[in-house]
DNA sequence: CGAAGGATTTTCT
DNA sequence: GAAAATCCTTCGT
């Protein structure tokens, strides 16, 4: 199922909607155990925090569209887009189970030892997919990119987001949500502050 | 097993 | 010019 005006809702709400939701790019499919979510306003975190730009436009527009984007200068991460036309919020897909697709999704993610690891973090999860930058804007509903939306939610735990720099990656934010105990939840903890900037 | 450093380029100020 | 919603390798315990 897709339902649009779910995701018209604050990304907050939807979230955890989205745990056990697949999402299918490139003949690969992913359940995804890991989301984050982010708002435009009143949330330091955000990539529309300080207002919209031309990368993070999407995020403004209609919900239930891909917003992807290039960070570290090596890494690409996919989001939902969520709230209604104006307002900008989004979930990051932070990580999932491969489902269907296994060899090619390890094909692209060389460096990946064991199957739990193929879509464990939010580049990660991109790489095996096979979305790239050109994908933001795609329609979930009817793109090249496939939201299944569970039709039931499934139990989960909150709390802080990881990886975010600044006042954002404050615990006073705890829109992190995950499916507990499953293996393909990201590990990584907040890291120690970087040298190089 | 945990901690730390380095890579690399898009985007905005 | 500086920072960034990360990942991988290497080093130390």
């Amino acid at each position: 199922m897709f339902d649009r005006a779910l995701l018209a809702r604050p990304s907050v709400e939807v979230a955890p909607l989205l745990l056990g939701a697949i999402i299918t790019a490139n003949d690969v499919s992913v359940r995804l155990t890991e989301v984050e979510a982010y708002l435009g306003a009143d949330d330091p975190g955000s990539h529309a925090f300080r207002g919209q730009t031309g990368r993070n436009g999407v995020m403004f527009g209609e919900p239930g569209h891909l917003y992807t984007y290039f960070t570290y200068g090596m890494h690409v991460c996919a989001n939902v887009v969520c709230s209604p036309v104006g307002t900008a919020s989004g979930v990051l897909l932070r990580a999932g189970e491969v489902i269907d697709g296994v060899e090619l999704a390890r094909m692209r993610r060389t460096t990946t030892r064991s199957d739990a690891d193929l879509a464990r973090g939010p580049a990660r999860l991109v790489v095996a997919l096979g979305i790239t930058l050109a994908d933001g804007g795609t329609d979930l509903e009817s793109g090249h990119v496939r939201l299944e939306m569970a039709s039931k939610s499934v139990a989960f735990e909150q709390g802080a987001r990881t990886g975010v720099s600044g006042a954002g990656g404050s615990s006073h934010f705890p829109w992190r949500f995950w499916i507990p105990g499953d293996p393909t939840v990201s590990p990584y903890k907040a890291h120690a502050p970087k040298k190089r900037r």
